[in-house]
DNA sequence: GCAAACACATATGTGCACCAACAAATTGCA
DNA sequence: TGCAATTTGTTGGTGCACATATGTGTTTGC
């Protein structure tokens, strides 16, 4: 494996440069990408509004499934849900065949609140990548989903 | 500017479907790369590591230039440097010409400790991109700069 | 038919990341 | 020269994100 890998570090004065690595780099795209975020969309963060996307999407889940397809872990959607539902834009109720399972639904204002949040969510995307060709929008994607 | 953009939505159903959309892919992506980097180094934080390799880059820094350099605001750069200052790895000393401005250095520990994580960072970054070919990491990387 | 394994939700603690407000030092320009 | 604007660092607050631990309920495998 470090045989493998070696070629690129075997450079006489290959120095780490921090500027280069897709960790750093991955980064400071999430930051533009907040910042436009929160400039169109400032009553949503972009976990909430994912966790309302997902919901949208698929209907009624429990609480951890939610998260599982909204890439979070069991203690961040939770976080994300309480504020959620302390706004009332999440309504809960259990079901008897699952006594632990909480299902999680949209209320009508957060459907009404998502409907209006989506519009502005393609704009989000537009700028982010603005940028970009179309052409090189789409393959970042493809790389993205290909590296996740 | 909405019509500008408008081609995009104009699909009869083109339904807002998260998992297409760059910002989302963006935090799996940086989830990915977390778990593989502390895999690879519990000991240090992505942030951490970042300050560490920009303050040996570059000599000494104050803390706010740090902190630009290494993307991060005043306010977080702060948190990570008192931690690796507790630790030992960064000292700090003022200059009579600007009794604000804190400069910061590796100390020896926290040179010796950088150089040994700086050879494991190139794995994590080859690991992170395992699924990719040397072009599309080379692609990724430049699509990345270009939307930072 | 029951114990072990698993799943679900919760709680706590650490560490980014950003915002807004602040005090002190420095700069710049009127 | 003097004062306003800017820069530097700090603080407090909110919200992810992950690890670890706990308790309760469900499924499984023997």
């Amino acid at each position: 494996m470090s045989v493998k890998t070696a070629h690129k570090a075997d450079q006489p004065t290959a120095r780490y440069r921090l500027d280069e690595q897709v960790g750093y780099l991955l980064r400071r795209a999430q930051q533009r990408h907040l910042a436009i975020f929160s400039g169109l969309l400032p009553d949503f963060t972009p976990t909430q509004f994912a966790t309302l996307a997902k919901l949208a999407e698929t209907g009624p889940l429990s609480q951890n499934e939610l998260g599982r397809q909204a890439s979070m872990d069991a203690a961040t959607i939770k976080g994300v849900v309480d504020r959620l539902r302390k706004r009332g834009l999440i309504t809960t109720h259990r079901e008897p065949q699952d006594q632990r399972r909480i299902y999680l639904s949209l209320s009508a204002e957060g459907e009404a609140q998502y409907r209006a949040a989506a519009e502005k969510a393609a704009e989000i995307t537009a700028r982010t990548v603005s940028g970009l060709s179309d052409a090189e929008h789409a393959q970042l994607i493809a790389l993205l989903k290909k590296l996740a």
